[in-house]
DNA sequence: ATCGTAATCCGAAGCGCTTTGGATGTAAAC
DNA sequence: GTTTACATCCAAAGCGCTTCGGATTACGAT
């Protein structure tokens, strides 16, 4: 029989009042109080009914995320993991995660229904886009979120995101530093949040070194396999091909590898390669691709609990952002351009 | 301003009483005042709260999911699939879905807030072992749930579940069609259900060939690419290496597929290989893996959420079970044994 | 007319918690 | 001795919904 507050209270001979504000922390109950009444629920087990608290006191005690439905492509590795890190730091504040999926056609209804269906407290807002109509929605509506990943929205919201612009520079200026000239870029749409930023700092990069970049050596590619695979293509189609090349995601990095296995490239030789986010360890290479990587998804998990637990707070949303560091990724898939002297690399294991 | 039953059913001149049902398809009200009441509802706007309607009828209109703390392999590309599949159906019927994750040490616990706590109306055990004691403890106390993966229990119980017998009997078969005698397994611990069963159909497959199974050849790894490795690395140092090769997962395969890469292996070549679960056709090879596949996340999915419905329906657990059944998933690394004629591949793309 | 039945509708009592607005007692302050 | 100020505790009113147990009406059956 499950004990609720009343045969608590009545077991102690105290109020329910007293023994609900015992509970929760008040300062107008005395400690020795606290102490029996603490002592007694712990005996009988007793479980304050969730459902009554969140009616009583408006609040759902979850936070809900709406994912992209049958997004299968290989960003989705990270999601449980970020799903891991969420979850363990909002359970220490005894709140619960609530998971949709969506078509994005029918997305803004989904997160109509959570709303105004009170399940949730606040929302994150995965995978945002430059212009992204829920960040919109939400703001109009006045309902709390953080969005994973920032978008050109102008007014103030709390966000997480990846210095994507910093990750983009970075790879330019390495392959710079081992000579390249020639850099290409398969970039995913520019809508994209990410790719945006990325193409930013791979053009300012270049730049800065008094390089102008070659349109011509800038290629946007779908979001797919299929897309990294032909860009490649044409890439090596070129009648002078870039010496280097970045690919600003690893969905269109995976085709782009497959391309140039197909086109007898080895690592170590020839065009020099960096993938943004690398290649999953997962994935059995000989090689080891360099890449631009970024922190795991459990810590990226926890900052944004962090986010939410101060939005629900009611901290200014202004305040609230956190920019995660890329760093480079060794690998063997970058070296100096064909022309210099070839730098000998050890093969990779494991 | 919210609105909430009692201002709807002031709005129509109706009482409460009537509202609700007629919202909730009573029989007891007729066809013309339910259809004043839905519209009165929609275009007011009105939308239960969850919360009150729980703590009326005692549930809690949403189910749980206790993913295990940080696991970070390659099973997980499959987590957002399945996620996608679950909440797609369940939300058909209004019903939420729950995300903790835990470490395994503390995982009971975990277990025991969320049911205690009423917060879920059932669960769904993911990776279940051999001799689970979650499992169990669900048993013990009466509380409803559907496994993903079989155990040994001889309660019934729901799950869903893929046929790794039937599995592992597939792809001996298939090697054993090709010519071969001496098959090697390289398989996780046996603790953990999938692996036994596989195991299982491996041997049964070997036996009913008139082939006994040598025990040489029956390897156990860790469930880590490190354990694929080092495995292979053993087989490879015999004095009589096996012809073919079944690794029964795909965390193993990848580093099985690098230990072969690193000892001068091709696809077509050699030794024939075939990987459980295949390798994630998202990896970059030139040449595509062998195995054994199941169906999608996404299907395995619904196929839970309609499990979970008919639990909360009543229906007798002992009759919800569903088994996903695999078919090989065609590829270049396995054909004849060397001494045989070797069969002419193509090489994959894409 | 009276009764039985079916079709509709509703009052009121919860569900288990939080919180407002005191009540009570006690000790320090005047 | 009377106030004042705390420190503790509690009764009762919700929160918004469901549901039990009738009430009411209409109508063909008796």
């Amino acid at each position: 029989m499950k004990v609720n507050l009343k045969m608590l209270s009545e077991s102690l001979g105290l109020s329910q009042t007293t023994v609900s504000r015992a509970l929760n922390g008040y300062s107008d109950v005395s400690e020795a109080t606290r102490q029996r009444v603490s002592e007694a629920a712990k005996k009988l087990g007793y479980q304050p009914n969730p459902q009554a608290r969140q009616l009583a006191t408006g609040r759902a005690d979850a936070i809900g995320i709406v994912y992209p439905f049958g997004a299968s492509d290989i960003g989705d590795i990270r999601f449980g993991e970020v799903v891991s890190g969420l979850t363990e730091r909002l359970a220490e504040h005894n709140i619960d995660l609530l998971i949709h999926s969506s078509r994005p056609d029918v997305e803004l209804d989904t997160y109509r229904r959570l709303i105004d269906g009170r399940r949730v407290d606040a929302l994150i807002v995965a995978r945002t886009r430059v212009d992204d109509p829920r960040i919109r929605f939400l703001q109009e509506r006045n309902f709390p979120f953080v969005a994973y990943g920032r978008t050109n929205s102008r007014l103030p919201y709390a966000w997480f995101d990846f210095d994507n612009e910093g990750g983009g520079r970075m790879a330019v200026e390495r392959l710079l530093a081992l000579g390249h000239r020639r850099i290409a870029l398969i970039h995913a749409p520019l809508e994209l949040n990410f790719a945006m930023q990325r193409h930013r700092g791979f053009v300012a990069a270049l730049r800065d070194a008094g390089i102008e970049p070659d349109p011509e050596l800038i290629l946007e590619a779908p979001l797919n396999r299929i897309g990294g695979y032909e860009a490649v293509g044409k890439l090596l189609a070129m009648k002078k091909p870039p010496t280097a090349l970045l690919v600003d995601n690893n969905v269109a990095g995976v085709g782009a590898l497959r391309a140039l296995g197909d086109n007898g490239w080895k690592s170590g030789s020839g065009l020099s390669l960096i993938v943004y986010d690398g290649i999953p360890t997962e994935i059995p290479l000989t090689y080891r691709v360099t890449g631009v990587v970024q922190p795991t998804g459990e810590q990226s998990g926890r900052t944004m609990a962090d986010l939410v637990l101060g939005v629900l707070a009611g901290k200014p949303v202004a305040d609230l952002h956190m920019l995660g560091q890329p760093h480079i990724g060794e690998g063997d898939t970058d070296g100096p351009p064909p022309a210099a002297a070839r730098r000998p690399r050890a093969k990779a294991i494991g």
